[in-house]
RNA sequence: CGGGGUGUGGCUCAGUUUGGCUAGAGUGCUUGGUUCGGGACCAAGAGGUCGCCUGUUCGAAUCAGGUCACCCCGACCA
């Protein structure tokens, strides 16, 4: 147990403040709502970038760079969308000491940009489908701040793509939103669910937003990522037009699609506990440490070196030498999340072996140092699907089903977690629920269950049954 | 943006109520030595314009006004 952090029970808030701190990931800048990304921290965002690009790569997808700033007649080019982002953007008034004559944002994200560059470049069908995606930071002005889960300068990846028609476009929304579930939940080891969000909580200017979902330890959800639909509106704003095989003139269909760093506040809220930080193998910066022990005596720091460099040809390995105390770094190291810990002394080398130390159960076993590589890829592999399964059965045990309005409230206040309930669809009917509770419409699931014909507020005819929470 | 809280060596905090000598402690850091299988020990040392600004006062970490930042709760949002 790390004395520094405080237990999740006792304050989760502070416990999750501590984390981040304690373990490296951020420092605050001088800068309000402004994050470092220090390199432990920064390290998790380059595995997330590499794995993700990956996938976005093998599904045609090509990378680009925007510029930082819109012109402020470019944003307001779509209604929906400048009214959405209007309140929070940062303005650019001066270049040195002159007055620009017209301001500039910085982006909040890059609909505009994509879409004035789209109605340049695309004018045939043969130019299509445009599959650009872009990784940058952007900006919003937030009120209140928290690192990684709400700041003013973040970390993203926006995928924006023009098709020939809108079934087209569905498609990749959907396979966009899938790409990213499966990324969750292989990658990252965090169960999300699937769907679309209520019109009140949809993307300004979409057509239909869908994400996944995933909840944190202490119950309440975090969005995970999102998927837009923008039909075809964006285009007629725009003018985004192409000429079809039949020589008409055709507005594209658009989809939008992101993940931020943002999720790295999930990896911590979902797999983290008392000791601190629990990384799934797939994004630890480190994946296992060599801790010599008693590294003073004849042999232990060569063998324990020959084992890093052994180690180091499959995974991302380190050594730490340093003259702390084995105790000090065995819980360094599990403050840190670093899925497996090696430790080698005198009495291990004696018998051509080592200790093995998981961070995921603590469990300690030993293992000849002849078969120690494969073993580490074995024990990997396990703690990968491990924390998936325990996430999963987390948030199972954390999702509840309510079948009236009192019994809703008295879930979230007493027990915070995912509450299934119907719904008839009517926006009003939603805002009350969040009026009188604090939760709101995470999504709509793809995987439907009728659990009762009546909406859970107003008792009317359910369309849908939706999951609720409160949300980050 | 509303409500609450906090700013004092790197970190955690005491001191502020009731103004008063050279601003303390633990931890961390540096050096030397002894240790080393779950956050070691001894010794010596370095490190602070008490968030910032203005005022009150013979005198301000302490009082007043302002301001900035961070944390928590809410509203808004990825």
């Amino acid at each position: 147990m790390v004395e520094e952090i405080t237990s999740m029970r006792e304050d989760f808030a502070q416990w999750y403040t501590d984390i981040v701190k304690k373990t490296e990931l951020i420092d605050y800048s001088s800068v309000r709502g402004c994050m470092i990304l220090r390199p432990y921290g920064y390290a998790i965002w380059e595995n997330i970038q590499r794995e993700l690009n990956k996938m976005f790569v093998a599904s045609g997808h090509e990378n680009v760079y925007m510029p930082m700033f819109i012109p402020e007649s470019l944003l307001r080019k779509e209604k929906e969308h400048v009214e959405g982002f209007a309140p929070e953007v940062a303005w650019v008034t001066h270049g040195g000491d002159e007055e620009l004559t017209e301001k500039l944002c910085v982006r909040p994200t890059s609909e505009t940009l994509f879409c004035e560059h789209y109605a340049n470049i695309i004018h045939s069908y043969r130019d299509l489908p445009k599959l650009y995606n872009q990784w940058c930071s952007v900006v919003r002005w937030e009120k209140t701040t928290r690192p990684f889960l709400r700041t003013l300068e973040f970390l993203w990846q926006e995928g924006h793509t023009a098709h020939a028609d809108a079934d087209e476009a569905q498609e990749e929304t959907l396979r966009m939103l899938d790409t990213y579930a499966g990324f969750c939940e292989k990658v990252l080891s965090i169960p999300v669910i699937r769907g679309r969000k209520s019109d009140k909580e949809k993307f300004a200017g979409a057509k239909a937003t869908y994400s996944v979902e995933s909840l944190m330890h202490d119950g309440k959800a975090l969005q995970s990522a999102t998927s837009h639909n923008f039909g075809d509106g964006f285009a007629r704003a725009f003018g985004i037009q192409y000429t079809d095989k039949e020589n008409k003139l055709q507005y594209v269909h658009q989809t939008s699609w992101g993940m931020s760093t943002r999720i790295i506040g999930a990896i911590i809220m979902v797999h983290g506990d008392d000791s601190g930080l629990v990384l799934p193998p797939a994004v630890a910066p480190i994946q296992t440490v060599v801790i010599p022990v008693s590294m003073h005596k004849e042999g232990v720091l060569s063998r324990a070196e020959s084992l890093k460099a052994e180690l180091a040809e499959k995974y991302r390995t380190v050594i730490d030498k340093s003259d702390k105390q084995p105790g000090w770094k065995f819980s360094e190291y599990e403050m840190k999340g670093v899925p497996i810990r090696i430790e080698i002394g005198p009495r291990d080398i004696e018998k051509g072996e080592a200790v093995l130390v998981r961070r995921d159960n603590g469990e300690k076993i030993q293992i000849k140092l002849d078969e120690i590589s494969e073993k580490t890829g074995l024990i990997l592999n396990e703690i990968q699907s491990g924390l998936y399964k325990k996430a999963l059965k987390l948030r199972e045990d954390k999702t509840y089903i309510a079948a009236d309005p009192e019994s809703f409230k008295k879930i979230l206040e007493e027990t915070p977690g995912f509450v299934k309930a119907m719904w008839c669809g009517n926006p009003e009917c939603e805002a009350a629920i969040k009026e009188s509770t604090g939760a709101t419409s995470r999504c709509i699931p793809f995987e439907q269950e009728e659990l009762s014909d009546k909406c859970i507020y107003c008792g009317g005819r359910a369309r849908k049954m939706v999951y609720w929470a409160k949300a980050y």
